[in-house]
DNA sequence: GCATCTATGTGACAAGTGTCGCGCAGGTGC
DNA sequence: GCACCTGCGCGACACTTGTCACATAGATGC
């Protein structure tokens, strides 16, 4: 059962992706800057996606590190198909002209990112 | 302080905007056929609705009915911007071409909302 | 006038979330 | 060997959200 990351678990999992494998330590480190957490915080968070399967933890060399177990398009996808659908009340993908400008996507990834929803309303398109 | 709805309250407001006024039993009637809610959970969602100042209560010739205090364009376009930005990491509005194919919105109303975006974002925009 | 139905007020409760702090255990420096 | 720092497990607490049920007060039918 691995549910969808709230606001606040995306965005730590925006520092470990581009990253891939990152401890406590270093996932806090670059997000407090914005964030304002305290280290606590940040492991509590990392603690709680773990439990919903957003990401692995992994010791290595004795520290446990971190690594995401969904990808930036399958999330990101999941959270766009939910928001189209629950608020603007779409069925259809969104185009990719939404997405950009994105600072989280680049052009390729936008492209990626239509095409993944494009099948996946394919797959559950009503009859 | 009026925040945005959480997507429980959207489903009510989504009811109540297009009668513009209506008592909690006729918004529950119209609305549970999707929710499938008792009548219970309407008339609370409603009252925390009210107390987000989403809604207002009115007594009309001794019932209580409720009418929208922030427009679908208002309510829909906060929703958006906060995606936007939270998710996406985008700063400027999304493009009307999100919103065509939205049961929500027609045509019209599509554009009037990439317009406010517009306007909003060129009121914060940074320096 | 009484039984009934409906509208409202209010309380309850479990999950989920945001945010920490405490305390222990294992290295490290000297 | 001892003091100290860091990683980590765990518990805590307040708030929001989803979901109801209970009980009381008018309005209605006859």
């Amino acid at each position: 059962m691995q549910s969808d990351p709230s606001e606040t678990e995306l965005r730590l999992l925006k520092v470990l992706w581009p990253e891939g494998r990152l401890s406590a330590r270093e996932i806090h480190d670059a997000a407090a800057v914005d964030t304002g957490w305290s280290f606590s915080t940040t492991r509590k968070t990392l603690e709680r996606m773990e439990a919903k399967g957003l990401i692995a933890a992994e010791p290595l060399h004795g520290i446990k590190t971190f690594v995401p177990l969904r990808s930036k398009l399958d999330v990101v996808g999941g959270l766009v198909t939910r928001f189209a659908r629950n608020v603007l009340d779409l069925d259809g993908p969104l185009p990719a002209a939404a997405f950009t400008g994105s600072r989280l996507l680049d052009e390729g990834e936008a492209e990626e990112l239509e095409q993944l929803l494009r099948d996946l309303s394919e797959g559950e398109g009503d009859a």
